[in-house]
DNA sequence: GCCGGTAAGTAACGCGAGTTACCTACAGCA
DNA sequence: TGCTGTAGGTAACTCGCGTTACTTACCGGC
């Protein structure tokens, strides 16, 4: 650390851009030779002497590689391009994460465009085909295209110019490979963690129910009771709108309906902030979580169900593992491996808190 | 839309790399004429005839330019980057937002990197140093760096070979430009609501009182209670994990240390999290928002200040207009803008919602 | 003493653009 | 007729690096 700031880095740095000539002019030797030895060739016989020699001047000189020059000449780039809405609807952040540190991994760089619309079909499609320009101009090797939430999209024309995957969304056009949550086995495992509870006679409160979340794991409900040699009965599930207030509706709909011993002894909330206003009922009516009314959800937003009291049970979208996956995919995509349209479904782990 | 999938493009697409010289041999012109052409050139004098030939052939051949080898011959790269560590821990995502909208309108790109610690300060700055460097490797000209909460960092020595800006923190050696929240005209806002509300006792839920968003938020109350005449009452604040627990611990500590007429009748909490501790404290005693305690909060977390019932009114953090304003000093600066270590205030909105 | 083989290295070309210096044809003018 | 100026362009160099083809020196074997 304190060695690479020597008087002739200093110098080097100031004047803004060393190349491999100076390193080569510094070491003595050719510019080919610098490059052999700082692409370790392995056929390029270099002595042992030279190549200490010029990694010093390396060293000295404060040589740093120029990421562009490079991929011009090698006609590749290290870099893929994601392009999301989630930079401006900051619900599933993690697959940015988890996709970058994949990314990071395999020494690549994921270069994040902005893409502003919610919803990307329809002819409106302005910005995200910028953005896809934008990165095939940076020459990216593959594009991933993010979702926030579980839908079909379009991607636009030029993205089949270059290996693409989609993330937390699937292709309308049915062309290109996706990774998506497995929702119905999320579902499954929810009301599994209840039945197992000892609940038999469980109210659902639902999403819209035309998007895939919600008919993948109302789906899955349906599977866990059958399983248990149970229905799902129709009258318990009540749609709302998805947020806390939607919820909190829902709830007391189904909270009142019923005399109090025929009432539902768990709530399955397809998602967290429907759960957190489910809360808000059930405490209003002095009831209690878990022991009255045992509540679970799904999404996994940290914020809420970790911060809920008592904390919610959950069962989490797998944001962050999509998002690496989904470089994986490409990675094996870019290598050569032929391009289907298949769709990787990813589990969705139960959390355990207390809400159960 | 459609026109541009004529045959003769997608040919082009196919073999992937329409090069400038493509698009002169295709207008029957030198390839120059086409740099010109394509870079408005003023004092180039080109034949409005050619011009169109020229743009012509462009659109026929689906030529696009190649940022790495324009970035390579100008000497100049429409890129800055930007290190956080928000992508790990997304509480400010907004930052990134901001930024890169701001890019975006300066057809500028925003390369972001990942630095996953949280404590900047200490010897341990590996995949900081890192990431700086994979971004100087792209030759951006400009940095930005961006914290989680408001503190004082020590960025890697190379920052220093291009134009740098901290967001949402400050260099702590004094050397760099930042960004930063006006925490004390935050606090005086949050407390002048609540005196305008007709409180006068109010209550403090406190941060760890060592950082600087403590701090700065403190002294703002203390100065807004002094312009009503009032004092702070250093009983009244209570200090407490920033969490909703921590929240939840320090409100029943005020809210059951005096009797009933001496209560405070609001709660400032300095951050939302703890304000959502906070309201279950409150509601547990059967009192109601705002009818009995206001509160108020800090930071405008919405998925929390949003769902709560009711909403939590609190002063927001300018996450991105933080971000646009890191790209528009960058922009000053790369443009040859003298560097200096001054530090940029920026107002903290209040936001009126339903718990005052 | 000559041949072949390998170790160690270099010259030179190309990637896709920006940029400078130059060239040509023609018009206008003395 | 000869000179100059301008509109309309082009050849050639450069950026920093990967890569291929080639050179040179030396060693061992017959």
């Amino acid at each position: 650390m304190a060695k690479t700031t020597t008087p002739q880095k200093a110098a080097a740095v100031r004047q803004r851009g060393v190349t491999m000539s100076d390193v080569a002019q510094h070491a003595g030797v050719s510019r080919t030779a610098v490059s052999f030895v700082l692409s370790n060739r392995e056929n390029a016989s270099i002595s042992e002497e030279t190549r200490t020699r010029i990694n010093d001047a390396v060293q000295a000189l404060g040589y740093r590689p120029n990421a562009g020059a490079r991929a011009l000449a090698s006609q590749r780039s290290d870099w893929y391009g994601i392009v999301t809405e989630i930079v401006t609807a900051p619900f599933a952040v993690d697959i940015i994460k988890g996709a970058q540190d994949q990314a990071w991994l395999d020494h690549r760089f994921l270069l994040i465009a902005p893409s502003d619309q919610a919803d990307a079909v329809g002819p409106n499609q302005g910005l995200e085909d910028a953005a896809t320009e934008k990165l095939l101009e940076q020459r990216v090797e593959g594009l991933l295209y993010a979702a926030t939430y579980h839908r079909g999209v379009h991607v636009p024309e030029s993205a089949h110019e270059v290996p693409t995957v989609l993330i937390n969304c699937f292709d309308a056009d049915g062309k290109l490979p996706s990774i998506v949550p497995d929702e119905r086995a999320g579902g499954r495992v929810a009301v599994d963690r209840l039945l197992r509870a000892g609940h038999s006679r469980i109210g659902v409160i639902n999403l819209d129910p035309d998007i895939p979340a919600a008919v993948g794991r109302l789906e899955g409900a349906r599977e866990a009771l059958a399983g248990a040699g149970l229905e799902l009965d129709q009258e318990l599930v009540v749609s709302g709108h998805a947020t806390a207030d939607g919820g909190y509706d829902a709830a007391c709909e189904i909270l009142d309906r019923y005399p109090k011993d025929q009432r539902p002894t768990a709530l399955f909330c397809l998602n967290d902030r429907m759960a957190m206003g489910a809360y808000d009922a059930i405490k209003e009516r002095g009831l209690t979580i878990p022991g009255d009314i045992a509540v679970i959800g799904f999404d996994n937003q940290e914020l809420i169900a970790a911060y809920l009291r008592p904390k919610l049970t959950t069962v989490a979208l797998p944001f962050e593992k999509m998002g690496a996956l989904g470089v994986q995919t490409l990675a094996a995509l870019t290598a050569g491996q032929p391009i289907t349209a298949d769709q990787q479904l990813v589990d969705c782990p139960l959390l355990e808190r207390s809400s159960v």
